[in-house]
Parts: structure tokens; sequence; C-alpha cells
DNA sequence: CGCGATACTTCGTGATACGATGTATTACAC
DNA sequence: GTGTAATACATCGTATCACGAAGTATCGCG
């Protein structure tokens, strides 16, 4: 799948990810890969990035005598969950635009 | 609008543009306006890669004075418009996995 | 003459995805 | 008991990309 399409989709879906109930990085990826590959690296610095915005909370706890940091998702994420809803409604706007055009 | 949303449309939206009949920047960038808003810097910086990657073909024409550079889409740009088609099926399944996580 | 519209170009910057690489522990097979 | 895969997270460098800023040049109109 094409990476710039991609791009808009992962933030999105890593929150939603941690929507039901908190998760860890190596669980997140493993969840998501049936739908979406990503690399550890990149998982990372997107949990980073999305704890700098204020959309998620981490807790380092002990698990079977390894770290985990388990992330919870905040208001703020929530609130970024329900403004992708309203662009995801742009967004097929914009793709009745490309394939009108391709009919064409 | 998210930019990171938007990424993935851009290029597929000047090539739909182009692809009923050749167009040339400044008009590309009204005829989408209404529905993507993209800088003249953005598109132009589009074209060049697109024109690079062969999608399109470029012919420079006076008219009223001006010089003005009119692109044309190739096969392998209506290609990519199809490819786009299937990865918005995918597109599709994903957002249906943040939105079903999202109403837990 | 001045100004807005038309038309294209270049430069620098910040954001981003990702491969490569590293560290450390646990679980299990041989 | 030793090696190997799985678990778990972190950091660095790089390439791609959108965009604002600024510039060049012509045309039409008041």
């Amino acid at each position: 799948m094409d990476i710039q399409l991609k791009r808009g989709l992962l933030d999105v879906c890593v929150l939603a990810a941690i929507n039901s109930e908190e998760s860890y990085g190596y669980k997140i990826i493993k969840d998501m890969a049936p739908l979406v590959e990503l690399s550890e690296s990149t998982l990372y610095t997107i949990l980073k990035r999305l704890e700098t915005a204020n959309m998620l909370t981490v807790r380092t706890a002990e698990h079977a005598g390894r770290l985990r940091k388990y992330y919870r998702i905040t208001d703020a994420g929530r609130r970024r969950l329900e403004e992708f809803k309203s662009d995801w409604s742009e967004m097929n706007r914009i793709y009745r635009f490309i394939t009108k055009e391709d009919a064409q």
C-alpha cells in the first residue's frame, strides 16, 4: 500500500488500538499487523509523539521480569478520533472527485 | 483537514485533474481549490515529481504572450489511478477497524 | 502608471516513516 | 546448559514531502 496514503492513518490507528483498553508497544504492533504493517521504530516514534501531544498517558510496570510501558488514551486522544471521522467524509468527497474525473 | 491525511491524495488528485484533458499549473490549482487547498509551491513540486516518475508529460506553449506548461497524463499515470482505487478499499478496511475500536 | 490576476520557480524548514542497530530478559528446544 | 527465537523498548541517520516566503515576468484594466 502507498506509504503516503498510510501516513494519515497511523496515528489514529494507534489511538484506536488503545481505545478500548490500555496496551503496550509490542502488543499494539501485533494487533495492527494484519491490517497495517508498521515497524517498531515507527511505532515508538508515534507513541512518543502522541504522548507529547497529550493524546495518551504512559505508565511503566513490570511484567514477568520485563519492563513494559502501558499506554492509555486521554480525552484529547478521543477527540482526535472524532475529528478523524469528520476528516474521513471529506476524504470520501475527494475520492469521488478522483474517480469521477477518472471515468471520463 | 489533517495534513497527513491529505498527503496521500495530492498526487492522485493532480493526476485526476489532468486525466480528462491536459491542463496547466494555475488551472489545476483553481480546479482543485474548492476540494483541496494546495499552494503553488506544493503543486509545482508534485508536477515535477510526477514528471520524473513518467506519470505525465509536459509541453510548453505560448498563450496570450505568456508561457504555459501543459501537462498530459501517461499510461503509467492512469495505472497509478487504478492502484489508488484498490488502495482505497484497503483504507476503508482500516477505517472500519478504527471506528469499530472506537465504539467500544 | 499602478495594481491585481496570471503563471511558473527556487530555497529553506519542519514533520515524518523507516531501516539499521543496539540492549536486555524470558521461554523453549536440543 | 547453551543457543535461538520471542518479547520489549530505544536511538540514529536518511529520504521524502508539504509549504511558506520570496522572486521573476506578462497582461488587462482603471
